[in-house]
DNA sequence: TGTACATCAGTGAACGCGCGTTCACTGATGTAC
DNA sequence: TGTACATCAGTGAACGCGCGTTCACTGATGTAC
C-alpha cells in the first residue's frame, strides 16, 4: 500500500480531535463538516472517506471528548481521600464554566444530543453510563453506590450548565452554591 | 382601524405559544417559522410583521415557556409546608422527564441557549434569576437563602436533564436519586 | 540504482434542499358619507 | 340603510445563502522489475 499504514488512522484522529472542540464551542448544528475540515487542515470533500455521516462523526467526536474529560478531572494530585472533592471542585470551576470547548460534552451539548438520532442517543446514555461508574468508585466506601454517584453527576452537570447561564458576574456564586450544597449532601 | 384592537396581539400569542412547544420539543435549530406559523394556521411570510426575527420570536416563547412552567409547577393544592417537596417532585417526574415540549425551557434548550445571541443569554439570565426568587420563596424561613435556591435549581435542573440522556429503563433511578439527594442536602 | 506503475487519500466542483428574510400583492374589515 | 373607500393583517413567490452529501479527478506514495 502506498501510504503508511497508520495515516488514514491519524488523518481520522485529527478530524475527531477538531470535531470534539468545534462542536462543544459551536453546537451540533453550528459547525459545518467544511469548517472541521478546515480545522483538521484538509478540504470538505475528503470527510466521506472517515465517516458515512455528520451523525457518525458526532458519535466519535463524543468519545473522545467524554474521554478527554474524564481524564482532565482525574488528573488532579491529591491523596486518594480527595480525589472525589478534587474532582467536585474542578467540575465547577469557574475555568470550565467559561470553557466549554474544552469540557464536558454532556454539559456543553446537553439538550442537543437528548434530541439526536438514535445512534447518538445510544452513545450518549453509554458515556453517561461510564460517567457514572467511574465517579461512583472515587466515592469513599459504603458511599459508593450508583445512586450516590448518580445524583452528583445529575448535579454537577445542572450546576456548570447553570453556572453558564446565569450573567457572568453570578456565575462563580452559582457553582459555589452547588459545590457546597454536593458537600452537604455526601 | 379595520380589525378589532386585540387581533393582532392574539395572532402574536398564537405564533409565540406554537413557537414555545415547537422549540422545546426540536430546538432552536429543529424549527423553522414557517412550521411554527403553519401550527399557528397562518403562512411564514406574515411573520415579520409580529416580529423583527428569529432570536427576537425566540426571546418571547422563552418567557412564556418560562412562565408557563411556574405556573405549572406552583399549581398543586397541597399545605404551605409541602409546596417545596411538591415542586421537587413534580419538575423531578418522569411525565416531566418525557415531555419536554411542555416543560422546563432551561432543561429543554440549554445548551444551545447558552450560546445564544446576546439578546437570548440576557433572556436566559433573567428567567434563570425568577426562577431562583420564585423558588427561594417557596423554603422555610431560615433555608430560604440565594444560595440554597440556586443549588435547587441547579440539581432539579441537572437531574431532569441526566433522566433524559440515559437509557429509558434508567430515566426513573435518576429522578428518585436526584430527588433524595436534595433531600438529604436540605 | 532507477523507472514505470498501481493505489488510494485527498481535492474541489456540483447537486438538491431548506432556511431566514423580503416584498408586491390580496382581500376582509370598520369607517365615512 | 347602503355603498365606496382606506386600512393593514396575512399571502405566497422569490432572494441569497450555507448546508450535507456525491463524484470524477489529482497527485503523492510504496512496490515491482
Amino acid at each position: 500500500m502506498p501510504w503508511p499504514d497508520d495515516h488514514k488512522q491519524e488523518t481520522r484522529d485529527r478530524i475527531v480531535e477538531s470535531a470534539a472542540s468545534a462542536l462543544r464551542a459551536k453546537g451540533l448544528d453550528g459547525v459545518s463538516i467544511a469548517e472541521i475540515m478546515a480545522e483538521a487542515g484538509l478540504t470538505h470533500g475528503g470527510f466521506y472517506a472517515h465517516f458515512k455521516s455528520k451523525d457518525e462523526l458526532i458519535g466519535a467526536a463524543l468519545g473522545r471528548a467524554s474521554r478527554e474529560t474524564i481524564e482532565r478531572l482525574s488528573n488532579n494530585r491529591v491523596p486518594d481521600d480527595q480525589r472525589m472533592e478534587a474532582v467536585i471542585d474542578t467540575y465547577l470551576s469557574a475555568g470550565h464554566a467559561s470553557h466549554p470547548e474544552l469540557g464536558c460534552p454532556l454539559a456543553a451539548l446537553g439538550s442537543e444530543l437528548v434530541r439526536g438520532s438514535d445512534q447518538i442517543r445510544e452513545g450518549v446514555a453509554e458515556r453517561v453510563a461510564q460517567r457514572i461508574e467511574w465517579l461512583r468508585q472515587l466515592l469513599p466506601q459504603g458511599e459508593a453506590t450508583e445512586e450516590n454517584a448518580t445524583a452528583i453527576v445529575a448535579t454537577m452537570l445542572g450546576g456548570l450548565l447553570l453556572a453558564r447561564m446565569v450573567a457572568p458576574d453570578k456565575s462563580d456564586a452559582v457553582l459555589e452554591a452547588t459545590r457546597s450544597f454536593i458537600d452537604r449532601a455526601r
